[in-house]
DNA sequence: ACTAATGACTTGTATCTTGCAAGTAACAAG
DNA sequence: CTTGTTACTTGCAAGATACAAGTCATTAGT
């Protein structure tokens, strides 16, 4: 993934693949619409991501304005992340997402409605 | 990306990454359609994919079920790529990701009608 | 016949990214 | 004062990607 701004070309396709084009971050950003907002809820997921790569995304989708990392208590200092606009306006590609592959693999979860009837706000 | 059927979890956002979860595949899928078909259509792409990578993506997709690749003519041998219903069928994720950019990255090129209006079949 | 060009790759090497295991800091609970 | 929890960081090996060059079959030009 690039430093902030720089991006292969001016197609929109390949400027969200700079930033979202990799294994871990939308996996990430189905949790967080799905509610969970703490480093422990994404490492408890079945995909099991490990914790330098999720420490790794979560600053990458900070920078990127995906997230924003809150401290919700003090002593012991704890943060949380919540999805911005911007980032839970990429609903529509995971919803895209599932749809295909529950056509395409048979066996993969049909998402509850709660989940795709999410909308930003 | 994963050998043939070695998913991380039956979520169906995590498979399709399996899949498709990295910077090019789908910046190839976008040129398949928009009618390129050849190795060297591929390569003049303004995202310079480099021709190892590009060889190595083509196979893997043709191993997923998302390209047939067919000789279109003996001497010289030559072959060319074709969109699979499988592979067409992740129309709706590039759409999503080009109104996506659109959005939050002002300078992004807006997708042709012919794009946003391709249908599989 | 010789040279250059084209299409579709392959090979080699350096660098970057990912995965896996382990360690750390700040507390809190028993 | 030992164990546990949360939120990370560090080290190292393995895998993926970038960049440059080479290969092979064939055609086109001189």
């Amino acid at each position: 993934m690039s430093r902030t701004q720089e991006h292969r070309s001016p197609c929109p396709i390949s400027t969200t693949l700079d930033i979202v084009g990799d294994r871990w971050t939308l996996v990430i950003l189905r949790d967080l619409i799905n509610g969970k907002r703490r480093y422990s809820d994404f490492l408890a997921s079945p995909e099991r991501i490990t914790t330098n790569i999720l420490a790794d995304r979560l600053s990458k989708m900070e920078e990127a304005g995906l997230v924003n990392r809150r401290l919700y208590q003090e002593r012991p200092r704890r943060y949380e992340y919540q999805l911005t606009r911007k980032g839970a306006e990429l609903h529509p590609l995971l919803c895209a997402m599932c749809e295909w592959a529950n056509v395409h693999y048979p066996g993969t979860w049909v998402a509850p409605d709660t989940f795709m009837s999410f909308r930003p706000d």
